[in-house]
RNA sequence: GCAGCCUUAGCUCAGUGGUAGAGCAUUACCUUGACACGGUAGGGGCCACAGGUUCGAACCCUGUAGGCUGCACCA
C-alpha cells in the first residue's frame, strides 16, 4: 500500500490524470454505442474570450451531469465549441488594430501582407486601420488570424477545469459545415415567406454603425432634462403651443405636432399648423390616440425619422420623414449651419441655446428617463429608419410556431429549472416582435441573398457573375440558434438529438434559449414525420429536454463581475491555488438552483479543505493494511458504529439520487460534505481507531470492511463533483485498475441489521458529538441498562470498576480476567466498544458535563410536558404526533433521572 | 406601470408547519497518533415589519418597507 502524501496536492495530479484521460479517448461519444444516449451541447463561449467565474459555474454543472451520466452507464456526448460572436469579435479586433505594434505575431504578419494599408518601407500603416479603409476581405483575414491565435485559449482553460467534452467534436460557428447550415436555414425561411426585407425603424448603434435587435438593447436610467419649448400657431398669431421634449436636437426633423383627440385643451387646434423655428417651416397639428395628455404639456413633437412611436404616428398621418442624423450620430442638416455636423449631444445644448435666443424655451427641468444603450458600443442607441432583413416569427411553422413553442414548455416537453423562468419565456413569446436579422458587420455569416437589376434570389451559392451579394451579415444569434443540432452530423444526430440538458444563464433566455426551441420546431432536425402540432413532433424536435438556469455570479458586495470593476477573480489562478476540484466543489456547494451567487475566495478554500479531508481519511485507511475492493461488511461482525455509517450511507445515496433528478446541485454537495466530514471523519473514523489499533477486537475485520465499502461508494458518489481527487484515490488505493469514470453509480445496499446498533451509535454521537472527546465521554452517554463485560490490560481497582459501572449505568459490569486485551474493550449485547480509560481520570470534568446535560434534559422534559398538558393542542394534532410527544417526554424523564443518579454517584 | 426573486448569526448562505443550522470570521484551549487545509469548548439570532390561517409559523396567506433582476413606457 503506497503511503499517501500528508496533504492533497492537486496540480500534479490534475495534469497527470487529464492527460491520461485524453490519451484513452474516453470522452469520445460513439453513435454506434448500444448504451443509452446522454447529450449536452456547451453554450459556446466567444471564440476570443477567456474563462470567467460564470463559465466555471456553468461548465462545472455540465461536467457533473455528464460524469454522472457516464456512471449511470450512458453513452455521453458533451459537445464543445466556440461562437464567432460577430460584432463583439469584430469590435475587439478593430480596437486591437489601433495599436499595431501590440498585435499577436500571426495577426501582425497578415496585416503586413496587406499592401493597400501597410507601408513596408516605413513599416507602419498607410491609413487609419478601421474597417472602411481595410475593406471586407482584408478585415476578415485579420479576424481569422485573430481567432486562430486566441481561439484556443478558452478551450484549454476548460480542460484545466476538468471538463469531459468530446474534444474531437469541437465546433466553431464559422466552420464550413456550420456556415452551410446557417445559410440553408436562412434560405429555407426566405422561401417559406417568413423572412422579408423592409425599410423599418431599427435600433441603430452609432458607435458600431449597425442595427441591433430589441433584445440587445439595454435600457439604462439616465439623468436627463425635459425641455418645454413653444411653437407659434400659424392660424392664431401670438398664440403658442407648449411642447415638452428631451431631444430638442431633432426638431429639424419634426414634421408635425400631435395631441390626443380626446384632450379638451387642444381640440380646437387640430388641423391647424404651428411654426417650427429652424429651419422655419409650417407643420400640421394632428390628432393621435398615442399621445398621453398627462405627460408634459400634452403636446408631442413628431419626429418620424428618429423615434419609433413618432414613425408610427407619421405612417398614420402620411407625414414626411426628414432624417437629420448621420449614421454615426451627427447632425445632418445643412439648412441649419449652426448645428450641421455637430455630435447629437453637443447639438442638444446648442439647440437649447438657439431656442432660448428666439425666446421659444419656456423651461428646463431635471428628468430621469430610461435610455436604450447598445450592449457593444456602450452608447445610446438611435432609432433609425433603415433597410434590414426581418424574420416574422408569427408566420413560422405555418403560423402555429408561437402556440407550439408555448405548448412545449407548458406541457413540460421541455422543462425549465427553476420553473419560474417559464413566465418570462411565455411573456416574451406572447409579445414577440419581428427579429432584425441583418447586421452591418463584416465578421459573420453573410446574408445569402443576391441581386441583379432589381431581381432578388436567396440561395447559398452565387447564381452568376453579374449577381451581387447582399452586403450585410446575420445576427450572431441567427447562427447560434441552430447550435443544438447543426453541430452534429447525421449519425450523431440520430443517436444524440434531442439533447438532454441545456445549462445556461437566464440572461440569454430570449437571445438564445427561446430561439433554439423555435429553431428545433421550425427546422425539424429529427426529420419527424409526425404532425407539427402533435406531442410526438414536439418530443422529437425539442432542442433539449431540460433547461437548467444558473444564477449570476456576483462579487461579495453583490455587484456584477466585470472587467472595469476589476472584481472578477481569475479562475485559472484559483485553480492553481486550490485545485480544480476545490473550485468546483466550493462553487457548487453555494450555488442553489437559480439564485445569484455572491462569490468569495473563501468558498474555494473550503472546497480545497474538503478535498484534503477526504484525502486524509483515505491516508488513514492506508495505514492499516490493504484495501479490499470487494469488501462486504455483511460478512463480518459489525460494531454499532459500522452499522450506523452503513445505514447513513444508504440515506445519503437516496438523497443524492433525488437531488440529481431535481438539479439540486448544492444540496448534493452539502450532503456529501456533511457525510464525509461529520459521519465519516469526525465519527466513524474516530471510533474505528479503536478497532484498527486492536488486533483482538472482534469487530476489527468488520470495521475495516465497512471502511473500504464506504470509501468505495463515496468516491463514486463524489466523482462528478471532484473528478481528479476521486480518480487519484480510486487508483492509488487500489479499488480497481480501471478508471473510476465508468464504474457503476452506487445503489442503496440491501444490508439488514436490527436498528439497535445504529441507534446506540446515534445516541453516543448525539451526546458526544465529535471525535477526540469520544475516548472519555461516550461512556457517559450510555444510558441503557445493559450487562457489560470488560477486558483490560490495565490493573483496575474495584472502586474504579464501580465508578465505571455507574457511569455507564450498567446493569452489571463484569471484569473478564482471562487473556487480557492490548487495549481495554467493553462488550455489550448491543455491540463491542473500545474503551480508553483516560476518560475516567478527570471525573470533575464529567461532573460539570453532567450538570449541563441535566439542564438540557430538564428543558427537553419541560417542553414536551408543556405540549402534552396543552389540551387544545393535543386535541387537534394528529394522534401519532401526540404519541411521539408522550414518548419524547418519557424518554426525557428517563434521561433526566439517569443523569441525576449518575451525578449523585460521581 | 407589470412581473419575478431576495430579506435568517459580523459575512456568505442552507433550512420550509413541530427544539433555529453550516462554513467563514471571532474567543479560549490543544502541535495530537489521518488531516493546523486539523481538533475541542464557547459567544453571537424577536428568521425585515405588520396582520391573518393554525393547537403551533422562519416556513402557508395578505399587506408594508428595503434590495436585486427582467419587461413595458421612455415627448
Amino acid at each position: 500500500m503506497p503511503e499517501l502524501a500528508k496533504a492533497y496536492e492537486p496540480s500534479p495530479v490534475e495534469e497527470k490524470l487529464y492527460a491520461a484521460w485524453l490519451d484513452s479517448n474516453c470522452y469520445h461519444a460513439s453513435p454506434e454505442s448500444t448504451k443509452p444516449a446522454y447529450s449536452i451541447v456547451i453554450p459556446p463561449p466567444n471564440v476570443t474570450g477567456v474563462l470567467t467565474m460564470g463559465h466555471v459555474l456553468n461548465n462545472t454543472i455540465q461536467d457533473i451531469l455528464c460524469r454522472k451520466a457516464r456512471l449511470d452507464g450512458h453513452e455521453v456526448l458533451w459537445l464543445p465549441g466556440t461562437d464567432h460572436a460577430g460584432l463583439a469579435t469584430q469590435t475587439a479586433v478593430e480596437k486591437a488594430l489601433r495599436k499595431p505594434d501590440e498585435l499577436p505575431p500571426r495577426v501582425r504578419e497578415v496585416l503586413e501582407s496587406l499592401d493597400h494599408v501597410w507601408d513596408r518601407t516605413q513599416n507602419k500603416p498607410k491609413l487609419a486601420l478601421n474597417r472602411h479603409n481595410i475593406g471586407r476581405e482584408a478585415l476578415l483575414k485579420l479576424i481569422w488570424a485573430w481567432t486562430k491565435d486566441r481561439g484556443g485559449i478558452i478551450i484549454q482553460q476548460l480542460k484545466k477545469l476538468g471538463c469531459s467534452c468530446d474534444w474531437e467534436r469541437e465546433r466553431f460557428t464559422m466552420d464550413p459545415a456550420y456556415h452551410q447550415a446557417v445559410q440553408e436555414a436562412f434560405v429555407n425561411l426566405y422561401h417559406k415567406g417568413y423572412i422579408y426585407r423592409g425599410n423599418r425603424m431599427v435600433n441603430w448603434c452609432p458607435a458600431s454603425l449597425t442595427a441591433i435587435s430589441d433584445e440587445e438593447v439595454i435600457s439604462t436610467p439616465q439623468k436627463g432634462k425635459l425641455f418645454t419649448m413653444r411653437y407659434e400657431v400659424q392660424e392664431r398669431p401670438g398664440v403658442f403651443l407648449e411642447i415638452a421634449t428631451t431631444r430638442p436636437e431633432t426638431l429639424m426633423g419634426d414634421t408635425a405636432v400631435a395631441v390626443n383627440p380626446r384632450d379638451p385643451r387642444y381640440q380646437s387646434y387640430i388641423g391647424q399648423h404651428v411654426l417650427r423655428p429652424f429651419p422655419p417651416a409650417s407643420i400640421p397639428i394632428v390628432a393621435d390616440e398615442h399621445v398621453d395628455f398627462e405627460f408634459g404639456t400634452g403636446v408631442l413633437k413628431v419626429t418620424p425619422a428618429h423615434d419609433k412611436a413618432d414613425f408610427e404616428i407619421g405612417q398614420r398621418h402620411n407625414l414626411p420623414i426628414i432624417d437629420v442624423l448621420t449614421p454615426d450620430g451627427k447632425i445632418n442638416c445643412p439648412a441649419v449651419p449652426e448645428l450641421h455636423g455637430l455630435d447629437r449631444f453637443e447639438a442638444r445644448k446648442k439647440s437649447v441655446e438657439m431656442l432660448q435666443a428666439l425666446e421659444l424655451l419656456v423651461k428646463e427641468e431635471p428628468y430621469d428617463n430610461n435610455v436604450g444603450f447598445s450592449e457593444r458600443g456602450q452608447v445610446p442607441i438611435e432609432p433609425r429608419l433603415s433597410e434590414q432583413w426581418f424574420l416574422d416569427y408569427r408566420k413560422m411553422l405555418g403560423g402555429t410556431m408561437i402556440e407550439e413553442a408555448l405548448k412545449a414548455v407548458r406541457e413540460q416537453v421541455i422543462r425549465f429549472y427553476p420553473e419560474r423562468w417559464e413566465k418570462v419565456y411565455n411573456h416574451w413569446l406572447e409579445n414577440i416582435q419581428d427579429w432584425c436579422l441583418s447586421r452591418q458587420v463584416f465578421w459573420g455569416h453573410r446574408i445569402p441573398v443576391w441581386y441583379r437589376n432589381g431581381q432578388t434570389k436567396a440561395q447559398r451559392e452565387s447564381p452568376g457573375a453579374e449577381w451581387i451579394q447582399d452586403e450585410d451579415s446575420m445576427d450572431t444569434w441567427a447562427s447560434s440558434w441552430l447550435w443544438a443540432y447543426a453541430t452534429m452530423d447525421e449519425p450523431t444526430r440520430k443517436k444524440f438529438y434531442p439533447t438532454n440538458a441545456l445549462v445556461t444563464g437566464p440572461d440569454i433566455i430570449f437571445l438564445w434559449v427561446a430561439r433554439m426551441i423555435i429553431a428545433g420546431l421550425e427546422f425539424n432536425p429529427a426529420q419527424s414525420a409526425a404532425d407539427p402540432g402533435s406531442r410526438n413532433y414536439l418530443e422529437a424536435n425539442r432542442a433539449f429536454k431540460d433547461v437548467y438556469f444558473t444564477g449570476l455570479i456576483r462579487d461579495k458586495q453583490g455587484r456584477k463581475m466585470s472587467k472595469s470593476l476589476g472584481n472578477s477573480p481569475d479562475p485559472l489562478a484559483l485553480i492553481s491555488k486550490f485545485g480544480a476540484d476545490g473550485i468546483r466543489f466550493g462553487l457548487m456547494r453555494i450555488a442553489p438552483q437559480g439564485q445569484d451567487i455572491r462569490f468569495d475566495e473563501k468558498q474555494v478554500e473550503e472546497g480545497r479543505n474538503f478535498c484534503n479531508k477526504l484525502w486524509n481519511a483515505c491516508r488513514f485507511r492506508t495505514m492499516h493494511g490493504e484495501i479490499d475492493p470487494l469488501a462486504d461488511p455483511s460478512q463480518h461482525k459489525l460494531s454499532p458504529f459500522a452499522e450506523h455509517i452503513l445505514q447513513t450511507l444508504d440515506a445519503v445515496i437516496t438523497k443524492i439520487d433525488a437531488g440529481f433528478k431535481n438539479y439540486e446541485f448544492s444540496l448534493i454537495a452539502s450532503t456529501l460534505y456533511e457525510f464525509v466530514w461529520d459521519d465519516l471523519c469526525a465519527r466513524y473514523l474516530e471510533t474505528a481507531k479503536a478497532d484498527f489499533q486492536n488486533p483482538d477486537s472482534p469487530t476489527r475485520a468488520g470495521t475495516l470492511a465497512t471502511f473500504d465499502y464506504v470509501l468505495n461508494k463515496v468516491l463514486r458518489l463524489l466523482h462528478p463533483y471532484t473528478p481528479f481527487l476521486t480518480e487519484e484515490l480510486w487508483l492509488e488505493l487500489g479499488f480497481s485498475k480501471e478508471t473510476i469514470q465508468f464504474q457503476p453509480w452506487p445503489t442503496v445496499s440491501h444490508f439488514t441489521f436490527s436498528n439497535a446498533g445504529p441507534q446506540l451509535a446515534r445516541d453516543l454521537y448525539a451526546t458526544v458529538d465529535t471525535s477526540r472527546r469520544l475516548r472519555g465521554e461516550f461512556l457517559i452517554a450510555l444510558n441503557k441498562k445493559v450487562a457489560f463485560k470488560l477486558k483490560t490490560p490495565h490493573p483496575i481497582t474495584n472502586d474504579e470498576l464501580s465508578v465505571l459501572s455507574s457511569l455507564i449505568n450498567a446493569e452489571s459490569l463484569e471484569l473478564v480476567s482471562e487473556a487480557p486485551a492490548k487495549t481495554p474493550m467493553l462488550f455489550s449485547p448491543l455491540g463491542d466498544l473500545y474503551l480508553p480509560l483516560d476518560g475516567l481520570i478527570d471525573l470533575a470534568q464529567e461532573k460539570i458535563r453532567l450538570e449541563k446535560e441535566i439542564l438540557k434534559a430538564q428543558t427537553d422534559l419541560d417542553r414536551e410536558q408543556k405540549k402534552i398538558s396543552n389540551e387544545k393542542m393535543c386535541a387537534n394534532a394528529p394522534a401519532e404526533k401526540v404519541l411521539e410527544w408522550k414518548q419524547l417526554a418519557q424518554e426525557a424523564q428517563e434521561k433526566l433521572t439517569n443523569l441525576q443518579s449518575q451525578l449523585s454517584q460521581l
